[in-house]
DNA sequence: CGGGTCCTTGACCCCCCTCAAGGTCTGTGG
DNA sequence: CCACAGACCTTGAGGGGGGTCAAGGACCCG
């Protein structure tokens, strides 16, 4: 009954806020680093009413069942969101990137918690005042509304390798969504893919185990498709090999 | 690798389309049966330029990658989305019921197949104008927003059933949801649900198999959190147990 | 140099999948 | 009305994929 229990230590070793963060908390009012937002349009608005703060590698921003006061959109860096059951079996279900936005309830309360995976830089705007633009703005909640639309289509693929997809499946698909997702960050087309989270990160993203996660990587290695570089860099050696264990036969 | 394959029996008993369906298939152009649409305002518009169309028991509405020429809404009976895998495995990622929309992309294809799981009555209308009155009827474009942030927040919720839960937590967790979602058409204060869907339609929505459901039924039955009455009844004895079980100790 | 975290690998086991058989119910045709 | 085929559900026996437990190595930091 009590199979595949968490290890918990995910709580252990996060800071709590990242208000306690003195240094970093840098709030550039004004038009400070200019980062391009290709699918918000309207983004120069929305920006006139953020903040943009600086939060630690491994900082927590908000925790589910918060009173979801402000929304944050991720500048740069990478944040993970996930729920929790009670006895601290975690599921990650997402990793926030470069124009990712979270803490959107339509109730009073986040419905996941989300920490930073690495330092990050993210703009933060209060939720009354963010909700009056929308209200303001028609082409901001249209853009809005594509980007909740979008996050369903990935959810939806994600519950379909959570259900039916095996270890190596699920870890094949996970590298080739990086691969095509952060394809401005990486040197080459998509050749190399970085991956700042843990393997108990990856694990609680794709339903497994570290153990597993681990065994998956090694036999992808073994089979030559991709290797393991230092840094947390895999390189996709063969990407139609890869792109072929993904979905079985 | 080929783990859990499915049977890929689901594709022999479907209906081709709900066309073929000649005395069924009654256009009722004005406004017809008046149904209560509580959480879509500004329903009436919409209602005037969708017909209602009247579905066979599994029979299926379209397929992943046809054009997306149509929208959907359930108004009664019910329907299952489910995506495949090239090799037939099944992942269920939703059951409609009266009120729930589908079809809605972003692109030029349907993104998952939809089939009727019992006889239906739906609302149809063509993207092209479904698309026009959300440009020119904000309240209606932004329920439609709303209605779009409550599935990816069950998106979610699923997710973490998915990748955490064992197999007795997946069954428990998806009576309880039943049994919260159609709290109207049973009899009792959501003490008695019904499940039109087959095991194994539940079992490609929990990402199990059919065994494994039935196995998950006895096991309830016999802790006597439940009792399964005829004709896909089910009566929930011990609702706080059930709950208990949903979530492991 | 010692303690910590993270990753990997091995050994073992268990939950769930697989395969199989039997029962029930329904629809259909003789 | 009954025989029969078919789908569906249940239950059992057995096996495998991945979880659990454990140990060792690499790396970082104090």
């Amino acid at each position: 009954m009590a199979a595949h229990l968490a290890t918990l230590d995910h709580a252990a070793t996060v800071r709590p806020a990242f208000a306690p963060v003195p240094g970093h908390r840098s709030v550039r009012s004004g038009g400070g680093t200019v980062v391009a937002f290709p699918d918000l349009r309207g983004a120069d608005t929305l920006e006139a009413i953020a903040d943009t703060v600086v939060a630690e590698r491994e900082t927590m921003l908000f925790s589910e069942g918060d009173a979801a006061g402000d929304l944050y959109r991720v500048i740069d860096g990478m944040v993970r969101i996930y729920k929790l059951l009670p006895d601290g079996r975690r599921q990650i279900v997402g990793f926030l990137q470069a124009g990712d936005m979270m803490g959107l309830t339509l109730g009073p309360c986040y419905l996941y918690t989300a920490e930073t995976v690495t330092t990050c830089s993210l703009q933060r705007l209060p939720r009354s005042r963010f909700e009056a633009l929308m209200e303001a703005q028609p082409a901001l909640a249209r853009s809005l509304h594509a980007r909740t639309a979008t996050e369903l289509v990935a959810a939806q693929d994600h519950m379909l390798l959570l259900g039916r997809k095996t270890a190596v499946e699920k870890v094949a698909s996970f590298l080739l969504l990086l691969a095509t997702r952060s394809r401005s960050a990486s040197s080459l087309g998509g050749r190399r893919v970085r991956l700042p989270m843990s393997r108990n990160d990856i694990a609680d993203y794709l339903g497994l185990t570290t153990e597993t996660v681990s065994r998956a990587f090694t036999k992808l290695k073994t089979g030559g498709l991709i290797r393991l570089l230092e840094g947390g860099l895999v390189e996709i050696v063969d990407r139609d090999g890869l792109a072929g264990t993904t979905e079985g036969a």
